[in-house]
DNA sequence: GTGCAAAGTTGCACTTAGTGTAAATACGTG
DNA sequence: CACGTATTTACACTAAGTGCAACTTTGCAC
């Protein structure tokens, strides 16, 4: 019956790797919370997760790895809704309506802790990096897949990491503004930020841009004037 | 007298590090070379700099960070054209004439051989991707002085970030068409890539994207139509 | 050139990361 | 319950990365 069930439950094994993967990773983030960045090891992790050093490495190549599974998580909640988007609906509508997921307090919760906790840290950001990056390529297989095998490629990744650069921007531009407030004030204003930063792939960086972006403005390229 | 000079002669203190730092460098890629990623280790490379491990360790914080001096090198060049850009320049066609310093075969050259070598390492990538983000702060802030302190810091920010992704989506898919290939039509491809993606920036990604781009077009969006 | 201080290199010792392997344990199914 | 398989663990080992003190080279003044 499992196995018909189309919410798929996925056999106790697979359960209980999840909750071991997740152990880990809670364990990661409350180490980093308690001790600060640099200040422990993968053995601490482990034994905070209830867990052999060796299974902490058969989960996460790395310390940072472990860490990074906090954005592998955000940008995969947006992923999903950009795959979500009825495929007929201009690619940037779609990237702007993934984005707008993310904007949630459950959602950006832990994402701006991270950000909070790690704001210099070499290894943690290669990975923050390769996280993000992993989610390019799959936007682009996700838009290739949309958009046919015959659409230009150059098109397609240039899209794709302008994209995944613009939620970045407005993800940072925002963090630095706001630090770890999740108020829907707050919040209000992260969406803004990334309607603003879509929109400037929508319409081309021809605009001087304007000395300050007015935060109240109502959502000036919300409407679909840039249609595929 | 040296010190007057405008060409400034670093000093034979500067100029003995920046030969050793060169050394370990080319080390590092000879060792690539010769036995393939994951083959070799640090202390491979400093026997080959004819150096101690110490003093790899001094120069370099990783073997990876050694690699990817060579994406920095290539990077720093288009930086460098960028900021020698009259600042009443648009930006984007500033931004276009930085790319194009990169379709020079001496400066494209390692840059294609380490892309050819490395197609897939993750510690690698995470380093390349650690060079291109940082090409993007260096680009936020040249960018922030030309336009001035008020400037919108999301449109600078998604601005920068876009352009890299546009740089990089064309080397991307000019490597996957041309491989190492480094002759006059190769690198011309390569320049059509930097100008049309960079072309998209300018008009924004409305165009459903033609089929093929057809490698010939004669530059359609060289004319500075998105003055900012 | 001689001597001296600062900069750079090296060797050594040490902690931690990361991996292979095989034994032990937990799980799911019949 | 018992059996086969998936997962965890212990152990051993190589290599990364760092602190430190001794040593060598360089730049500079005399």
């Amino acid at each position: 019956m499992s196995t018909t069930d189309t919410t798929a439950l996925p056999s106790r094994r697979e359960q209980n790797k999840l909750a071991t993967r997740q152990a880990i990773a809670d364990a990661a983030l409350a180490m980093l919370r308690s001790r600060g960045v640099g200040n422990f090891t993968v053995e601490d992790i482990a034994e905070e997760a209830g867990v052999s050093r060796r299974t902490f490495f058969n989960y996460f190549p790395s310390l940072e790895a472990a860490l990074a599974s906090v954005t592998e998580g955000f940008l995969d909640h947006a992923l999903e809704q950009f795959r979500l988007r009825p495929s007929d609906e201009p690619i940037l509508d779609s990237a702007r309506a993934a984005l707008m997921a993310l904007a949630d307090p459950m959602t950006v919760s832990p994402m701006a802790e991270l950000f909070s906790l790690t704001h210099d840290n070499r290894a943690l950001v290669r990975s923050e990096l390769e996280a993000w990056d992993h989610c390019t390529t799959q936007i682009i297989d996700a838009a290739r897949r949309r958009l046919g095998p015959d659409v230009n490629e150059l098109y397609l990744r240039a899209l794709a990491g302008s994209i995944i650069s613009c939620g970045k921007a407005a993800m940072s531009v925002w963090f630095e503004q706001h630090g770890p407030d999740l108020s829907a004030e707050s919040l209000a204003s992260l969406r803004q930020h990334l309607i603003d930063a879509i929109g400037l792939l929508g319409s081309g960086f021809t605009a001087p841009a304007p000395q300050t972006p007015s935060a109240h403005s109502p959502q000036p390229a919300a409407d679909p004037q840039y249609s595929a």
